[in-house]
Parts: C-alpha cells; structure tokens; sequence
DNA sequence: GTACAGATAAACT
DNA sequence: GTTTATCTGTACA
C-alpha cells in the first residue's frame, strides 16, 4: 500500500483530521513493520486558534506548522513524552492534526517491548488496547522521537496509508488543553474501545461536523 | 472501575 | 523561572 500524498494534507484540518480515521500509521523499522490504524485525532488549526502551538506565533519549536503539508511536527512535552502531528493546508497557515490513539495491527509485540521499557510491570502486563490508545503512549509504542520531527510523510519510514474509513465518529472537545475548550475538535471512531481515556468519550450524542474554518 | 500526586526537561518569557 | 496538546502508580470503591 502507498503512502497517502502532499494533496491529502493539503486541505482544510478539520477535514483532513476526520480523514485521516481509519487510515493505517506505519513505521518501517530494520526489525520490521509496526502499524496501527489511527481511531483519535484533534485539529490546530492557526494561529487564532489559541490551543495551537502557533498561537505563540512563528518560533524555533513552531517552525514545521509553517513549513509545507504533509510533514511530521513532534514536539516533547511534560519532560517525557512526544506528540505526533501531521501538518496540513499550505505554507503560511500553520496548523496540524494531532494522532492521539491507535488500533494496533502489526507488530504488537515490538510495541509491548517499547512500551515496557518505561514502566516497572515487565511487558506481560499490557493489554493490547494499553498499547497505544494515548498521544504519548503511541509515539512510545511507535519509536517516534525529536528525530522525526520534520519528517516527510508521504516518501520515509513513517507513513500514513488509506485503509477502511469509520463507519461513524464522535467530535468533542479537546483533551490537555487551558484554553479553545468550546472548539469540538477532538474526533474519534464511534464505539472504539482504543481511544484514550477522556470523559468526553460519554458524550455519546453525535455532533455534526464543525464548519470548515 | 475512578481520583489524584508526582515525574521530568524542552521551549518559551 | 514558568508552562506544558501526558502517563503511571497508588489509593480507594
């Protein structure tokens, strides 16, 4: 399966983040494929949106939501943990979609032993929906670091690939953040049980999709 | 099952 | 010096 193209990002966030459920996240490593099919995202989108990162406007961490769609944007935060990103529409307008969970799918044992690496229980302990159902849990899970920060998703080892769309999502409000609570930007497969723990998952009520910004 | 404290360092002010 | 798009272990129900 090929990678999903520079157009695909190139788009409006919201859309793209919704598009981007169900599609297959691949890291090619020497020891083989590890994948999982994206089930939670959330949108940034620009800098008036006061949750993005850009709303500091352009710095040396912001800099990739600035540059062309399509590429990663990771970032470290809390001292321990990295975030995913996709940066999506063209240069000038810095905004990205954040990978939040994943339904593992290929190479779950390479996952647990990354995983593991960190806690204390050994990798017998995790549960495969434990895998990555979690922004930092999945870059763990993943091996993404600083190193793939800029990387170009659409021709490298770490890819997105189309696979089969949700049947239904659920959009609620944004998770970890002070500020852009009203903006229902958090989107996830209805009914997964491999999204992240939020209490927004019982909001159970369909939201239609948020207009295009 | 839920609730809370604490870990830990880059980026920014 | 402050903030942070998080997670884990422990405590308790």
């Amino acid at each position: 399966m090929s990678a999903l193209g520079r157009s695909f990002y190139d788009r409006d966030t919201l859309a793209v983040a919704r598009d981007l459920l169900g599609c297959r996240l691949v890291r090619e490593t020497p020891g083989g494929r590890i994948a999982g099919r994206i089930v939670e995202v959330e949108a940034y989108h620009g800098e008036e949106d006061p949750a993005c990162h850009a709303a500091a406007g352009r710095t040396r961490r912001t800099e990739p939501l600035y540059g062309l769609p399509g590429f990663a944007y990771v970032y470290f935060i809390y001292g321990m943990y990295h975030c995913f990103n996709v940066v999506t529409r063209g240069q000038g307008h810095p905004s990205a979609v954040l990978v939040r969970a994943l339904e593992p799918l290929e190479g779950l044992e390479r996952m647990r032993e990354r995983r593991a690496s960190r806690r204390r229980g050994g990798a017998g302990g995790i549960a495969d929906r434990e895998l990555a159902n979690g922004p930092g849990k999945l870059c763990d899970a993943l091996g993404i670091t600083l190193a793939e920060n800029r990387a170009d998703l659409t021709g490298s080892p770490l890819r997105v690939e189309p696979d089969e769309p949700p049947e239904a999502v659920v959009w609620t409000p944004r998770v970890g953040i002070s500020v852009g609570t009203d903006r229902f930007w958090r989107c996830f497969v209805k009914g997964s049980p491999h999204v992240s723990r939020s209490p927004w998952n019982r909001v159970l009520a369909d939201r239609p999709r948020p207009a295009t910004v």
